[in-house]
Order: C-alpha cells, then structure tokens, then sequence
DNA sequence: ACCCTTAATGAGAATGGTTCTGATTACTGA
DNA sequence: TCAGTAATCAGAACCATTCTCATTAAGGGT
C-alpha cells in the first residue's frame, strides 16, 4: 500500500493517463468512419508510423467499448469490429457485408419484441443480440472481393 | 478415374456413410436437450465409452448444422452451442444464461422488421442474428455457478 | 461374402483472434 | 523534481476451431 489516504472498500475512479498510444488510436478510431478489427486498427498505426503494440490497441478498445465510446459488433468469424458511436443511446446495426459500412438502427419495434417474448416464457433480465447485414447500395453491382461475414442463413 | 460412369459436371449426391461415430453422436444429441458446446459433447461422447475424435465431433455438428438437423447459438465468448431441432423453420432463441436451457422464438415481428428496416437504407440480401438471453424462472433463486453468456449489455 | 472406391476418422499440428505476463516506461498530482 | 502507479509491449499463452494426411471402414456392385 502506497502513501494514498483512500479507505478499504471504497471506490476509487481510475485515472485514464493520456499517452502518445492513446492519442494515437483515438486519432485513428475518430478518421475513421466505418467498423474495423483491433488488427486492422493496429496496422492503420503502423502506417502512420505510430509505434503502438498490439496488446495496447486491444485493451484500448475494449476500454472504449467499455464507457460506451466505440460500437462493437462480431463478425461471424468470430472477429471484433469497432468504430466511434454516432450516439451513446442503445441502437443496433445494418452492416454491410463488402465494404463494412454500418447504419445505426433505432428498433423501438425489436425492443418491445424481446422484452415482451422475454417475459412471456417467465425469463428475467432479458437482453438482446441484434445486427443486420447486406449489401449496401454503392457496393452493388461492383464485384465483392473481400466478404466479412459468410453468406449465411440467418439465425 | 474410376469405373463410375458419371458424367463431367453432373452433381453426385452425397451418400452419408452412418459409422459407429456419428451414430454416437445423433445418440448423444438426441439424449440432449439443451445446448452444447462441441468440447462438452465430445466429452459426452467420452464418458458413454465411446471413442470419436474431436475433430469428428466438430465435422458431424457442422453438418447437421448445415442440414438444419440442428440448432447452433454463439455466446459471447466466441464458442458455439449445438442442438437438436424442434422445427426445421426459420426461428430464433431465447436462452437462459444459466443453465443453458432455450426456447425457441417465432417472431414474425422481427422478420418484418429486419427486412424493412434492411430496405429501407438501401441494402440487398438482407440476414440478420438475433438472439435473447435472459434467466429462467428455473433459475432464478438458486446460486448461479457457471454462467455462459458475460451480463454484458444488449448489442 | 468379397472388392473396390472413397467417405470418414483421428492424433496431432496449425490457425488466428484475443488475453496474459512480467519487466520496463512514463503520466501526473503533489 | 519525484514517488506512485497506470500504461506499455514483446512475446508467450490461451483456446475454440480447422487442417493434414495416413489409416480405417462404409456399402453399392458383383
Ligand atoms: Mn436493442
Ligand atoms: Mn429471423
Ligand atoms: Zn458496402
Ligand atoms: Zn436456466
């Protein structure tokens, strides 16, 4: 125990340094509009020059997912997507499975949908695990090289 | 090539051989009610004195997945549960974060809504995941031990 | 029952995203 | 300036899943 007058039990907020790797990733999370992978993320710093590790880009954004700064959604493959929020309300996504662009949606519709189906079979603290995916309109006709999430049914 | 006198391009149907294995593994799936994780079937598998590879366990699931014999649900932690099927139709899950039970969800509310929603910006090929968790009434009360899917928000 | 083709199996290696470790660095309030 | 400790990072560890490929064994044809 340090010289720190804090008494057991009590809650202390920890404080957030700003280091050159955070600014960093914040810079690179704000230029960027749509959802990217911690990796993908990581090697965008590198192109900068900007030598931030692995590990720390990972833990930044899961720092940032925490408070609610950055959406996140899975790809089927079990890879994170993050990008900043438009809005810390609680939303849902429409994805597009080429280039990646996402649409926030605001369902009041599924809302309702899932608390009431909750309820009805005697559940209790329901949440919910919403994402839509497509293909966007610009990406359309182009031929799709890379494809985040497999062509599969729904589930 | 051999003596099969099958034409270039024509499409084979697949004949799927029943082995000692996969017919374990039907058993084992059929005897189970709840969803599974491939390592907790194997396992299963292991304890009834039957000897099938791990990788044999994750192939049969998968196929069974892909002829919708059976159900699968991803959890949060990236690890995918299996189980039989009640309907071969589209549906979705209600799962309880505790004990693994689940109760399948017909919601046409939500169809319509995803295809709309979907539409309505623009995007084609519209597929969506949705899935709630929540706690049954089962176990609610009782001192929860393992639970599956992290109290994380809604996404 | 025997053959033959080839689907299926399985031990172990490989994958790949993510997390952990432990020593080192560097914010920041005082 | 300095102590305290949050943060970093290279690399190892994790862990579910997939792949390799030599070996086994369905099962239709005979
Ligand atoms: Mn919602
Ligand atoms: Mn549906
Ligand atoms: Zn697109
Ligand atoms: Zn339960």
């Amino acid at each position: 125990m340090g010289s720190s007058d804090v008494r057991e039990g009590e809650e202390v907020t920890a404080v957030a340094r700003m280091t050159r790797q955070r600014a960093a990733l914040l810079d690179a999370i704000d230029d960027q509009e749509e959802f990217r992978s911690a990796q993908e993320i990581h090697r965008e710093l590198q192109q900068r020059g900007e030598k931030v590790g692995l590990a720390t880009v990972y833990r930044g954004l899961q720092r940032l997912a925490g408070t609610g700064d950055v959406d996140t959604v899975k790809t089927g493959e079990g890879e994170n997507l993050y990008r900043r929020c438009a809005t810390r309300e609680h939303h849902h996504h429409l994805v597009c499975r080429v280039c990646g662009r996402a649409e926030e949606i605001d369902g009041p519709t599924v809302e309702e949908w899932a608390r009431t189906t909750g309820e009805a079979y005697g559940f209790a603290d329901i949440t919910h695990e919403v994402e839509l995916f497509g293909t966007c309109a610009a990406c359309r006709g182009s031929a799709s090289v890379s494809v985040r999430q497999g062509s599969s049914p729904d589930s």
